[in-house]
RNA sequence: GCCGGGGUGGCGGAAUUGGCAGACGCGCUGGACUUAAAAUCCAGUGGUGGUGACACCGUGCAGGUUCGAUCCCUGUCCUCGGCACCA
């Protein structure tokens, strides 16, 4: 017998893999299909054991459905676009185009190892212009559809990096790559409407099979708020005559008699028309002051509010009080209508305003204590005219449509999501597919002129400009529509464009003239199971779930949700516990573990570690278990070959072979990973403690562990079985045994009955299934492990649950 | 502050969702093999008491519901994520 050598072993079956094309994904087949997918990886240089985990268990569950008789899809691509590609580039002084191919060849070799079912002529690099041509293709649908725009915003601006950065690429206020502290700076954008989708993106994440976390999440990004706006009449401090209204928005109509101020953000357009002559140096200065603070700075400070009187009052429509308006920064331009109304018995930001300033405190609802902080539960009206005495639930809706009968204001919907930014002014993006003319103005790029190519030679080191810009031949362009002088955008897109729409493109990744085949598609899609890291991926999700939509209602699609199932993976740590990184040199290298141990083991242990969405720190003695699991099958399999025989098992062999086939079939379709392994060891135990193994116990063995560890399956199959042409233990054997079996060898005929004297155990029977109440309580009775407990008791009850417990309740 | 997930041996974690707590693995202890070590194999391994069969205690803490609670309820402490002046 040799010993056990995975490199050897693993290198001999991906060859074999690959020359007989055995993971060529059909594009379409008789079989049911099954669309696994990992997140788009970003193509960094080095696969690291984060990777790994995501990867290696997710082509578990891939080759588990694919010997269930599906036909499985898991594609694999690289999402390299990005500014991290930009910063290694300008760095190192490599060309980002150069730096990202040789960082995809890198990662694919280390792929490769991993013996995954990937379909490598399926694989889709984002920054190609294969790719981003159609990527450019999508955002002129959706300007088309006028559902991309361009217009004035504040935006993020990094003064050390020189460029607009997403909101998720700014951590607390600061850059998250320099730690530089991030501007607002208003700049003409290109924005995505997705906002025009906030019901239905909020409505339909209730149905999908997502982690509750990652739904909650979604929900509270796109943060819908029902309530009223309310239009209040404004009266200068001199005259007293009306000029202006003021718009504010309230999710609390009924606190609108305890309105004692008002306040409106530093950014309102309309804040001048509202500041008399006596009060403009003191509202400008505070307006500078405002601007000072960075964001950072705005968050830190937190609850300490600040303001100024404007000199101006508004009269409240209801109750015909009159109020100061002032202007504080605690008031949001970019939320509802950027002013608010000042409530400050119910409200708790504005009860710190109006202590600071010293204004009234007007209960309307009754319930707290006011005095000393505010009110924000529901109660009974009070000081509130004729709805006085309602409960303030019910006063909200009858103060709302009072609102709405005076026409005072109107109900509305507000919510936390922003219509998604994608403009960036850097060099290594897909280039945004807009032409300027002086004649025609704005003219988007004709679909057959894509793409608009990213040319090579462009200066990218950052200036505050787009690097696109310096390039005059890319600039200068001819308008499609009138032929004369024009100019491109010289912004790209944001890498979120990329990925948002990649998992259309693996169905078929070499299609030329569109770019998917919407029947193909719809054989394919939605992705049945998507799995990825749970950090950072609401934006993406939810981006994604935008394309989709869009699409469909474009009428290139028949479904409104991309991904059907998800699942996250935890994030592995140092052995130190600590996040892994280069500075505290506790990285774990997967190539390292691959040369010591070889893939299977790797694949295996990062399975069996622990919940597959909690990760952890990584136990260097904790894989060497599982190098010596797989090393005790290798002997036992290899020694028990010779006896190899048609012999029958015994009704407990069987059945412990069954429930074993059942657990990890159950295990694997609810991605619990862990037990499954577990469950195959103890299986494993259970074999290797009995004198002969029978063929038909290590052919389940094989095919139990093979979606773990492939290489190591194929090898004992092709050595047990002696069939040096077939490869793969295809689970087809295993598909016709699988549930028959189970049905047949489950079934149990006798049982291990608990016997408890008041709750507690005291022994155990073993009965025939369905043995009555009676007998059971004879033999129970009749055992001295229980007889001593029973002893001088009263007998008040017995509890029975048939053919699993008697419980004696004795006094 | 708000929302959400967790607290089980020395460690990672199991427990068919109310019915044998600690599966499986790591580590540790003892033994076999070896001149020796490594590797491998065998046995043991929640705590306390007892030579022993056994007994009692034990799932963050305090109560409650129940014949019976790691699981359900109330309170409380700790911890990890996410969002955070959203009106």
């Amino acid at each position: 017998m040799k010993n056990y050598n995975p490199q050897e072993i693993e290198k001999k079956w991906q060859k074999i893999w690959e020359e007989h094309k055995l993971y060529k994904t059909p594009d379409k087949s008789d079989k049911p299909k099954y669309y696994t997918l990992v997140m788009f990886p970003y193509s960094s240089g080095d696969l690291h054991i984060g990777h790994w985990y995501n990867f290696a268990p997710t082509d578990v569950f891939a080759r588990f459905k694919r010997m269930n008789g599906f036909n499985v899809m898991e594609p694999i691509g690289f999402d390299s676009f990005g500014l991290p590609a930009e910063g290694a580039a300008i760095k190192r002084g490599i060309h980002p185009a150069d730096w990202t191919k040789e960082n995809i060849a890198n990662m694919e070799k280390q792929l490769q190892s991993m013996g995954a079912i990937y379909d490598w002529s399926r694989e889709i690099i984002s920054s190609e212009p294969y790719y981003y041509k159609w990527t450019q293709w999508m955002f002129l649908q959706l300007y088309k559809a006028d559902l991309a725009y361009k217009a004035k915003v504040p935006a993020n601006w990094c003064p050390s990096c020189q460029t607009v950065l997403a909101n998720e690429q700014v951590v607390d206020g600061v850059c998250w790559r320099c730690s530089s502290v991030v501007e607002r700076r208003e700049l003409e954008q290109w924005l995505f409407r997705i906002t025009k989708y906030a019901d239905e993106l909020l409505d339909d994440v209730e149905a999908l099979d997502w982690p509750e976390k990652t739904k909650t999440m979604q929900k509270n990004w796109i943060g819908r708020s029902e309530g009223v706006e309310i239009n209040f009449p404004v009266i200068s401090n001199k005259k007293g005559d009306i000029k202006e209204q003021l718009t504010v928005f309230t999710t609390r109509p009924d606190t609108i008699f305890g309105v004692t101020f008002m306040v409106i953000s530093p950014e309102h357009p309309k804040l001048s028309s509202f500041v008399i002559q006596e009060n403009k140096e003191a509202v400008s200065n505070y307006i500078e002051e405002v601007k000072k603070k960075s964001e950072l700075e705005r968050v830190a400070l937190e609850k300490d509010k600040t303001g100024v009187f404007t000199g101006s009052y508004c009269e409240n429509p209801l109750s015909r009080v009159k109020v100061p308006i002032y202007v504080a920064d605690y008031v949001l331009m970019s939320y509802g209508s950027g002013a608010v109304m000042g409530v400050p018995a119910h409200d708790q930001r504005d009860w710190d305003f109006a202590k600071k300033y010293h204004l009234d405190i007007v209960e309307v609802i009754r319930g707290g204590d006011v005095a000393n902080e505010a009110y924000t539960e529901s109660g009974e009206m009070a000081n509130s005219d004729q709805f006085n005495g309602l409960d303030s639930k019910e006063a909200k809706k009858r103060i709302s449509d009072y609102i709405e009968k005076e026409h005072l204001g109107k109900r509305k919907i507000n919510y936390h999501l922003r219509d998604w930014l994608v403009s960036r002014q850097r060099y290594w993006g897909a280039p945004i597919p807009i032409i300027y003319c002086e004649k025609c103005g704005l003219v988007s790029v004709p679909e057959t002129d894509l793409p608009v190519l990213l040319p090579y030679d462009v200066d990218f080191t950052p200036k505050g400009k787009s690097p696109l810009a310096t390039n005059s031949e890319f600039v200068n362009t001819k308008c499609p529509t009138c032929g004369g002088k024009a100019t491109r955008e010289t912004d790209t897109m944001d890498t979120f464009v990329c990925s948002s729409w990649y998992y259309l493109r693996y169905p078929n990744p070499d299609l030329e003239d569109k770019p998917f085949d919407t029947d193909l598609i719809s054989y394919w899609l939605p992705v049945d199971t998507y799995v990825g890291g749970a950090e950072h991926t609401v934006l993406h999700l939810l981006y994604s779930r935008f394309f989709t939509k869009a699409l469909k209602d474009f009428g290139y699609l028949k479904f409104g949700e991309p991904f059907k199932t998800l699942r996250h993976q935890g994030i592995i740590l140092g052995p130190d516990g600590q996040k892994m990184s280069k500075s505290k040199g506790n990285i774990i290298n997967p190539d390292e573990l691959v040369k010591a141990y070889g893939a299977d083991t790797v694949r295996t242990y990062l399975c069996f570690m622990g919940p597959y969405d909690q990760g952890g720190p990584w136990n260097p003695k904790g894989i060497e278990g599982i190098y010596r699991f797989l090393t005790r099958v290798w002997i036992l399999t290899n020694k028990q070959k010779d006896i190899f025989s048609a012999q029958e098992l015994t009704v407990e062999e069987r059945r412990f072979m069954a429930k074993t086939v059942k657990k990890v079939t159950d295990d694997l379709t609810c991605f619990r990973f862990n037990t499954a392994v577990a469950a195959i060891m103890e299986w494993f135990n259970f074999l290797r403690g009995k004198k002969t193994v029978y063929g038909e116990e290590i052919k389940n063995l094989i095919i139990l562990i093979s979606p773990f560890a492939p290489h190591l399956a194929e090898e004992i199959w092709q050595i047990v079985f002696n069939s040096a042409k077939e490869f793969e233990p295809k689970l087809s054997v295993h598909n016709q045994l699988w549930p028959a079996y189970i049905k047949q060898h489950l079934e149990e005929k006798e049982v291990w009955v608990v016997v408890q004297v008041n709750g507690k155990l005291r022994d155990r029977l073993l009965v025939a299934v369905g043995t009555s109440k009676e007998d059971i309580q004879k033999l129970a009775e009749g055992s001295p492990k229980v007889s001593k407990f029973l002893k001088d008791k009263v007998l008040c009850d017995i509890v029975y649950v048939s053919n699993r417990l008697i419980n004696f309740v004795v006094s």
